[in-house]
DNA sequence: GATGAATGAGTCTTCATTCAT
DNA sequence: AATGAATGAAGACTCATTCAT
């Protein structure tokens, strides 16, 4: 087998992600035994570590993989010129982020719940969330500032504090769809806008 | 008979699980072997194997202890007979999550998010914390209706969906403080106000 | 078992190293498996490890004991006030060598050659044989001093060049008896003082 | 029909010696993989193991190369009608020896070494080096016959045991100056004639 | 003939748990 | 009741060798 074409290498490196994601979706990172995976992936031991060369790199790779993933899919959202107002936009996201799921095996929601445990004993894990959350928030803020100018939003509201609110109510839908599985991407938006609005915000 | 007492067996549990939360925020859950929280507990492996039948037992233990000590913080703010207005009552109790970080080398933050992960692998620990969420969302859902009589929000509110998104702000707060550290409860709080305030919603 | 004793330890500690001094012998260092060694030693691979942290130190510490056990062996020959002849000091020292293989599955000659190959890719042991030998050769010198003192040896020779040949000859005797098996200490104390010896040497 | 000529072939086979002594130098034999020696040696492992069918065999060309190349080196010495006397005999040889250094990262003491510890796990290689050294040895016996005969050597001596002496010294100056480095060829045929040489032995 | 990706048995090592003292 | 040494199954990873291309 001389020289393996990229494409060749990219298809197996995605084949042992694929097979890692679905084990630790089932048991965790690190209760998950890298034969498991072996196993999942349909290669030899061998094989594995000639694309990964430990099971950290795995996990780092499986997590990375996942936001990556998740940035692709929410990219043209955050780029709209004129974005939905503030509730559907998130509504959008949150409906892509649990969109994710559709490959059998694979939540991004749960990847992204393991993540965060890792993060918390990965320095390095943890470097790569941070930037991506931050670069996450400022594309929100970009929005706010797009809806300052629509006057969706008062003008004086802190760019930075409604694009911390906004991803925490999309990072806290990802916790609570992984876990208890019954809130939909509408009761989000729903709940959000009347969180908000007084007796009669939207008459 | 016993020759400890009922206290000393109180005691001794609690400093079997304080040992634990410090290695398990430190390494993780399944990454933290048995010797290290015996070494931190200052007592013998055999003694830590008669108060925790094993490991998966201190883990299960050490996750719901952590929800039930937020319980027993949170429900003052809960119960308060005319709860403050939506924002300032999540800032409250924003607060008070983070402020349970206080004992050195335990973040109640970060082993929430330990327990999330473990919960996809641990049936038990999942039905546990969905009736703890469940039951967290269900007292949110009671301040809504309070709200709706004082007219602070508006009576046509879906009252499961406003505490389903006022859950997700407060679990998207853990996660973003845990991960990022730069998100303070004040900051979440005038987010949330602004972002569904229009132009002039609190001019 | 509470606090195993000090003697007890030190048996254990023992019991394991003559396994792997059995195993080494054998099969050689790194071509020998921890778990013959284990095996051999009647314990458990727990156990094995809770001695010795690594294979690595295993072989160190076979390998110095050795060493130390050959000083041992050997001092009172260095230390004798009026040592023998040159060439029957070198046989006393080469039968003691020789003798060491007295234990059952345990050759100190073989020991000895392994560790010269180890302390090529060992700079920790390689440092130790090192001052070892050095050790060894300031004893041979004081013995040529004191021959000098007798007339037994030329007043004009080198300390330091008469106690390196006296080791050559004996490390070569360990070589030799090891490989080949068929040369006495007799045999070598004879062929070195026959060797400088001229037609009338010792009429 | 072989496309490569044999002088290909053997270029090839030496290329992947030398490749295969500089790792054994720097790694030992059975701690060097194969795929270091395959990436030394610049080729495929295909076309390593075209060239030795497995690493055992590998090992014992390594070393048994070794052993020819430096028979062919001494063979002049040692074949010299009428040879120096003894201590200068020796002298050269182990000078001879010391020059098979001078290829970079190939030291042929250093391999020695290694040689002797795996005759003893490879009855095949003992076999062999027990007849090199043998030879080795009558060669040198019929050195002491000639020397008898110019009355060098009294007439009494044993040849063989003269012989094991002889091949004593020239071991253990190899193991001395493998392993310490300090140690020139004049230094061991000063000290061999000092060593025997009594009190007005050279006056 | 050559290549180098793939194999998988074999290695070293860990660690949850037990139980003799 | 407590201790901590011992257990050994399970885990991560390596590497000599093969063989499809």
């Amino acid at each position: 087998m001389p020289k393996i074409s990229d494409e060749k290498r990219a298809a197996r490196r995605l084949q042992i992600l694929e097979a890692a994601w679905t084990c630790f979706q089932k048991q965790g990172l690190h209760a998950t035994p890298m034969s498991d995976i072996i196993a999942a992936s349909g290669l030899s031991a061998g094989a594995v570590y000639s694309y990964f060369p430990g099971k950290e790199d795995l996990i780092l790779a499986a997590v990375t993989t996942s936001l990556d993933g998740l940035r692709e899919r929410v990219e043209p959202i955050l780029a709209a010129p004129s974005p939905p107002p503030p509730d559907r936009f998130i509504e959008e996201i949150a409906a892509v982020v649990a969109c994710f799921t559709a490959r059998e095996g694979y939540d991004l929601r749960r990847i992204a719940l393991l993540g965060w445990s890792e993060a918390q004993r990965n320095p390095h894990l943890q470097e790569v969330m941070q930037g991506y959350y931050l670069g996450f928030r400022a594309r929100l803020a970009d929005a706010v500032i797009r809806w300052k100018q629509t006057g969706e939003i008062a003008s004086t509201a802190s760019e930075p504090d409604v694009a911390k609110a906004m991803l925490a109510a999309i990072l806290g839908f990802v916790v609570q769809s992984a876990l208890m599985g019954d809130v939909a991407p509408q009761d989000l938006a729903r709940g959000l806008r009347d969180l908000a609005g007084g007796d009669d915000a939207h008459g």
